[in-house]
RNA sequence: CGGGGGAUGGCUCAGUUUGGAUUAGAGCACAUGGUUUGGGACCAUGGGGUCGUGGGUUCGAGUCCCACUCCCCCGACCA
């Protein structure tokens, strides 16, 4: 892609509305743009990066066995109302009545439209276990949005749902899971912290949460020093980790996943039965699996940043390498990066061309700024020498080779991080 | 919803205390011309503003008063 021919609009300076550090580098990196309180348009880069980290989720669920599907954000109310969160959700549903006189909602989530699906289709203890998961926007009347992407009234989340006729499949299905969000978090270049979790409104006895250390967090996590055990932070809690006695640490966090064991919650309220070996008639077991997808950018942005802009890493990044012509007006240099940038395409690498007429001073910051992990600069100065140069974003080392040496380095980096 | 802060060109802000000669400013960005060209260049010229909205006080309001809207921060909630 051609820097001139997408939107990339940076900001030289920090807009007003943000207050993170996430939430300030998205906005000057051109990446998101508000609407209004909590509702943000995803500009190319967010986009791409968002699409990137589908990618990971869509690969580790479905190498556990989850199907993808796609289920309605625009539901009845009626079906809230049986299972009796009409309620406790409360204002944070968005409702309206349609043109038929309909009450409906825009979902906040889906346990009661996929158990619904399920009560339809699941007849036997012959088609469970069954995982599926969606990836969609979620709509949330947050009393108070926040820092952007990391708590807004539209967003995007994978919701999974798995299906089980009894206790030990349900724990089986949810370790699976459990050790998949281990791997995605991982590959996303993030350190987490697993919690025990108070299931709240989902319900259910058993939660865990996934939750990234970061200053601008807004839960309190504590964390042992000596064992790492985490719990979320409660008021009144003992300071001692009641597994090993050690002193524990009060840590903030951003929470960027939730999953539970349901039980039999939804099932038995929506009537999604099947029958046993014994032909008896049993409620499905339940576990329910959220990521925050869209709040993964800021939480990733939060982890891996330095004060130049945000640090991708090859898999996440909108492009794995950007190139900089430093003087698009001298053909041997723009003639240079363009045979560069088909090179790389045709070896499956994305790259972005600053084609821009900038100065090359701009062009460093813009690209420091929107965070590409790879950097090919090609100027006069080491032109004379015919070489060019490779500059990796992380630790801003820079290596001078010649054209061809530096692309094999960069396919040797490409292949290694996926 | 409670508490605090804020709203002036696309962005960052000054001006509001004490209403008046300000024709509402600066920097950045933008347009044109020129000089530049390895870490957000410089000079010149130019375009762009319902000073959040609506009332009110006054000879006169960006500035004072009232109401409202929107944004941000702290709290309860959540992926």
């Amino acid at each position: 892609m051609l820097w001139s021919k997408t939107f990339i609009p940076t900001l030289k300076e920090t807009p007003q509305e943000a207050e993170s550090v996430s939430h300030q580098l998205m906005l000057r990196a051109g990446m998101i743009r508000m609407l209004m309180a909590g509702v943000y348009s995803y500009l190319p880069l967010g986009l791409r990066a968002l699409n990137n980290i589908q990618e990971i989720i869509r690969q580790e669920l479905d190498s556990c066995g989850a199907s993808e599907l796609l289920l309605p954000a625009l539901q009845p109310q009626e079906l809230w109302q049986k299972t009796g969160r009409d309620k406790d959700m409360g204002e944070v549903m968005i409702r309206f009545v349609d043109r038929r006189g309909r009450n409906v909602c825009l979902g906040p989530t889906h346990e009661e439209v996929i158990t619904d699906l399920m009560k339809n289709h699941i007849s036997s203890y012959k088609q469970l276990p069954l995982v599926l998961y969606q990836i969609q926007t979620k709509f949330r009347d947050e009393i108070r949005p926040r820092f952007g992407l990391i708590r807004a009234c539209e967003f995007v989340m994978k919701d999974a749902y798995s299906f089980d006729k009894d206790e030990a499949g349900l724990d089986k299905n949810y370790q699976a899971i459990h050790d998949a969000y281990k791997r995605i978090f991982k590959r996303c270049g993030l350190n987490i912290l697993t919690t025990q979790a108070d299931p709240g409104v989902m319900g259910g006895k058993v939660s865990h949460e996934f939750m990234v250390p970061a200053k601008d967090g807004e839960d309190l996590v504590l964390c042992c020093v000596s064992c790492n055990t985490s719990q979320a932070f409660k008021e009144g809690e003992s300071q001692d980790c009641p597994k090993c006695g050690a002193r524990r640490n009060k840590v903030s966090c951003i929470e960027v996943g939730h999953i539970f064991k349901l039980g039999a919650k939804y099932s038995e309220s929506l009537g999604a039965n099947f029958l046993d070996a014994q032909g008896k008639r049993q409620a499905i077991i339940m576990g329910c699996y959220g990521i925050g997808v869209s709040r993964l950018i800021p939480a990733i942005i939060e982890q891996n940043h330095d004060d130049a802009g945000i640090i991708w890493s090859q898999e996440i990044s909108p492009y794995q390498v950007v190139i900089l012509p430093l003087d698009v007006t001298d053909k041997k240099i723009l003639d240079l990066a363009a045979e560069i940038y088909r090179e790389l395409e045709d070896s499956g690498i994305n790259a972005l061309l600053d084609d821009r007429n900038e100065r090359a001073g701009v062009k460093f910051k813009d690209a420091d700024l929107v965070g590409i992990p790879l950097q090919v600069i090609i100027g006069q100065e080491s032109l004379k020498e015919n070489n060019i140069e490779l500059k990796a974003r992380r630790g801003q080392e820079k290596i001078t080779k010649t054209k061809a040496a530096i692309m094999e380095e960069i396919k040797e980096i490409c292949k290694k991080n996926g």
